[in-house]
DNA sequence: TCAAGATTGATGCAGCTGCATCAAGTGCGC
DNA sequence: GCGCACTTGATGCAGCTGCATCAATCTTGA
């Protein structure tokens, strides 16, 4: 049998699998409990409230939240459904078509960060120190293949877990 | 608009979220690039190849990989499907039942540590040195809830992801 | 002993994901 | 201007997940 990784990189492994998920799930339960949309529609809203018109196009959406093209199809059709977004013709390129954010959908937004912040306060803030984030931070930054532009945005209003 | 997290735990967050999405990622798809079934399948082949008898009870793996008991059901149904386990009466309860392991089952199990433990090391052990990879596990572990028993148990034939 | 409650495992349903594919539209080279 | 490759977005299908619920069996306590 082969030993290819040290036993540290194995735990190492397994711990970033099982507290991510931990983790997650603790944060998408507290969202659920609150009467919230998952965590996804929150990254779509935040990044359309984000977009100085208030609408993108879904392939610019796509390259920001770093999901599949159906997946951003499909997300849209539900935060069109729930009166979130809406979807605008595109003058310009008639295969495409612009997606807005709606009045209510920017409250969502809002609201859904107040329930979230805290769910991150709780789960995250709460068990380490803002120096052990930072180390955090560093050591999985390392694991990040060819790593991140989007560095450290986080903003007053909300960040983008995807 | 609340601030309650401090942007280091923020980052922190969005680091766990993203790092592991992408490590997991990677893995996966080494797995399925080499022709294999999902890690959750190992995980099941491996708590299986450990019990003394080679059979447990769906309870008992249950608790073992932390997932639903629904989840279980439908993941014993697979892996017998395709041969790799198979259902025993149970004499003692008959409501229940028991899990054996085939010897199909075994060599898939061992197969998959190499192609698993190569990834493994590709993503993770090399690029973090043994004492950063246990520096991580330490901050990763006060995140875990009320922290784990199952510890470092890390072996020479395989380690349980989930 | 027997009824009430707990445990064990399966399953129908809805929703989400990935994969493959499709149709429509654009734009580039010639 | 025409054809061909590319981009944009949608969708059918299969698989997996969570939720709720079910049937069967076991256990407990009066």
């Amino acid at each position: 049998m082969k030993r290819k990784p040290s036993t540290e990189a194995t735990a190492a492994w397994i711990r970033l699998m099982r507290v991510q998920s931990r983790v997650l799930d603790a944060v998408e339960q507290e969202l659920k409990k609150a009467g919230f949309p998952p965590l996804a529609w929150y990254d779509a809203l935040l990044e359309l409230s984000r977009a100085p018109t208030g609408e993108m196009r879904p392939v610019e959406l796509e390259k920001q939240m770093l999901i599949p093209q159906y997946s951003t199809s499909r997300l849209i059709d539900r935060l069109v459904d729930e009166g979130l977004a809406a979807r605008r013709e595109c003058k310009i390129d008639k295969r495409g078509q612009f997606v807005e954010i709606t009045e209510t959908g920017r409250e969502m937004q809002k609201k859904m960060w107040s329930a979230y912040s805290a769910a991150i306060e709780k789960h995250v803030g709460s068990k380490l120190s803002d120096t052990d984030a930072v180390k955090l931070c560093g050591l999985l930054d390392r694991l990040g293949c060819s790593c991140d532009e989007t560095a450290v945005l986080a903003v007053k209003d909300g960040v983008a877990a995807r």
